[in-house]
DNA sequence: GGCCAATATGAATGACTGTTCAGGGGCATC
DNA sequence: GATGCCCCTGAACAGTCATTCATATTGGCC
């Protein structure tokens, strides 16, 4: 995307030494993202990537210690960013956990609609990285899970939503993991030029997450 | 599908020519997929497949012209299995929309559970082959699709399905998507060591189906 | 002008890749 | 016993890979 060579700017804008340190690593980065996404990052070559930001292969290991640790790098930085993003939606849905279930899904689809690049590369490769390197990618998506559960225990507890259960008792998780996978997964199919809009998969997506939990409608109709 | 070679079949028991052809193809095929499963189509080389079947790497190639092919192979017959036990469900279903969704999603979801690292692989790997390769493994994903899709008009002609709406309109394509991400899924996350059983799942994942479209009860309660 | 710390280069390293192929065994058939 | 077929072996081939490193270039600072 935005290809930087290390062109030294003269002292002028506060962030100086912020944007000369960032240069190559956020080409770098960028590259790379370009390239997992489209290739898949076992058959991405190291360089392959530097070449796509003018540099070559050496020039890798001057800002990352691995192809390994570049690809971690990428990940974790969208995934924090989603489950910030999650949780700043639901914290600003007010009190009703329909309208926080609501608004989590929108953002969640949305954010997987537009950037779904970021999503798809995040979702596919994580395989490649070791297991001390997961752990913490997989603590994100286990806690954006339980931010659903608990919009879940909520409502069934204010008596707004029905969800359906297994033989009469409840499994938030599993009811979780459903929406989860069905929102993220607009990811491999969505594209800007079929149907419908961002904003139109949002509605739909949130309308049936709420018909899925049986959500009581939300005034006396 | 049954790649067999062309073998001179003497003519008595129709078996056993079977099973002394089958046998190495067999035993290629379920290691190659025990580790594609395991450890990603492209990391995976040819010398640990054969070795698994306590062969050398040149042996690959009196079976399989390639290691694509041998992908190829192992994921289309997953695809037509799948493919035709869906529509299996579906015609054993009766007349009713409701029925033939249930019996669909119960179907697809318990073959997901069961065979999850079939449905893993198929998912994953499958970006790995050619274009013309893919080509069909797609119009097969396609075809159940539109079974769904289907089921949902027909419901709908009936008055027994009320669908979520996207500005006064009906988009059972995007529908269709989401009830099949989100049955596919569980192939990621879903264990027998779990909190649900296969059936359990089954019906859980079938009664949030009937939901999603707005199903209208089975007999008036 | 001289020095320093970053950073780029590109050849070299050593390992691993999918695929080919000449050679050889095992076995049913003549 | 010979023939022919299927199948396997294991070395060889021609690549590609991530990573390292000695060498060079750079701009900023004294």
């Amino acid at each position: 995307m935005t290809k930087r060579k290390p062109v030294r700017e003269e002292a002028e804008a506060p962030a100086v030494a912020e944007r000369e340190s960032r240069a190559p690593v956020e080409a770098i980065r960028a590259a790379a993202f370009a390239q997992f996404a489209e290739r898949g990052y076992p058959v991405v070559t190291v360089r392959d990537i530097m070449k796509a930001c003018g540099l070559t292969q050496g020039a890798l290991y001057n800002h990352f210690k691995s192809k390994d640790e570049l690809l971690h790098d990428i990940i974790t930085s969208t995934q924090g960013e989603l489950e910030r993003q999650c949780k700043q939606a639901v914290a600003g849905a007010g009190d009703d956990p329909r309208a926080q279930l609501a608004a989590f899904v929108r953002v969640y689809v949305v954010r997987h609609c537009r950037l779904r690049i970021e999503a798809l590369v995040a979702n596919r490769e994580i395989g490649w990285l070791d297991a001390e390197r997961v752990a913490d990618i997989r603590r994100s998506r286990r806690a954006i899970r339980d931010i659903v559960v608990a919009i879940f225990v909520e409502g069934v507890k204010r008596g707004v939503f029905d969800p359906p259960q297994v033989d009469g008792r409840n499994d938030f998780k599993a009811i979780a993991m459903a929406l989860l996978d069905q929102c993220t997964h607009v990811s491999k199919w969505y594209g800007p030029g079929g149907d419908l809009t961002e904003e139109q998969m949002a509605n739909l997506y949130a309308d049936m997450a709420l018909r899925m939990v049986g959500a009581q409608p939300t005034r006396p109709a």
